[in-house]
DNA sequence: CGCAATCATATGCTGGCGCTTACGATAAGC
DNA sequence: GCTTATCGTAAGCGCCAGCATATGATTGCG
């Protein structure tokens, strides 16, 4: 059959383990959780007004991402206000240390990200990298 | 900054994810579950000679697949013959039903994928998949 | 022949995740 | 003022996977 191909799904599934094997080191080593880092990446665009809707941005369960955000909060790299206009709710924000490490993080990762890519002709990197972020912006 | 870009499994996690999501419906429909899929899937390209060699191959632990083996093989889709030549292993190969499951499984799993990847141009589609593939076959 | 290795099997432990419920504090709407 | 909804928090339940250990049967090697 000309037409098969493996599912889509069974190709990338070991893919995203492969480079999620590679990020734990990384995380590691600076101190943060998987969910940490998606927090930290998520506030470095922008704060959020609450827990709810920063655990529903990243995907994760409002209730246990408390604890993340605890470690966050204590390590000085995120910050918990409460809201002037609403006493329920928490504007969460990056601090400056916080986005530092973010920053160095995602560079890090990025550059192991390249080697995973090697094997690939640079024009085929450019444009998987392309048509994933056009995936990811269109959901 | 110019070169910012999400990281890759920042992009790919919740691809693979609503992927995955897709399949269970479908797997359902067949009573199959997704390792007991990602079995016939294997089996479907080449029967095999022990249950810890499939159990690698499709990066399962050895002893959890058991459960999943015992069902396929009583639903008919799998068969297990003891290696003559090693009373030890067990050759492990699809029945021509198991294999019809499989086939029809897949054929509405990618289907559905289709759906998922509308948004690009068809030869980024094209593209994508072959990119995938080449990365895949890469490993 | 004895020992180490291999195979399938069963089971335990741990941690993570998804989902749910419940609670106190607060807010919005009637 | 009362009711419903929202927020953060805590905790429970069930499922799953990763990893490990143990067992009996079998095999290979010295």
């Amino acid at each position: 059959m000309a037409t098969e191909r493996p599912d889509l799904a069974a190709m990338l599934y070991p893919l995203v383990r492969e480079l999620i094997a590679l990020e734990l080191p990384v995380l590691a080593a600076h101190d943060v959780s998987m969910w940490g880092y998606s927090v930290l990446t998520a506030l470095d665009d922008t704060p959020v007004r609450t827990q709810a809707a920063l655990a529903e941005a990243i995907g994760a369960d409002k209730s246990r991402i408390i604890g993340t955000l605890d470690e966050l909060q204590q390590a000085g790299l995120i910050e918990r206000t409460p809201d002037p206009a609403d006493r329920r709710a928490r504007l969460l924000s990056i601090t400056p240390q916080g986005r530092r490490v973010r920053r160095t993080v995602r560079k890090e990762i990025q550059a192991q990200e390249e080697q995973v890519l090697t094997s690939l002709a640079p024009a085929d990197r450019k444009t998987f990298v392309r048509i994933l972020q056009e995936l990811h912006d269109a959901r």
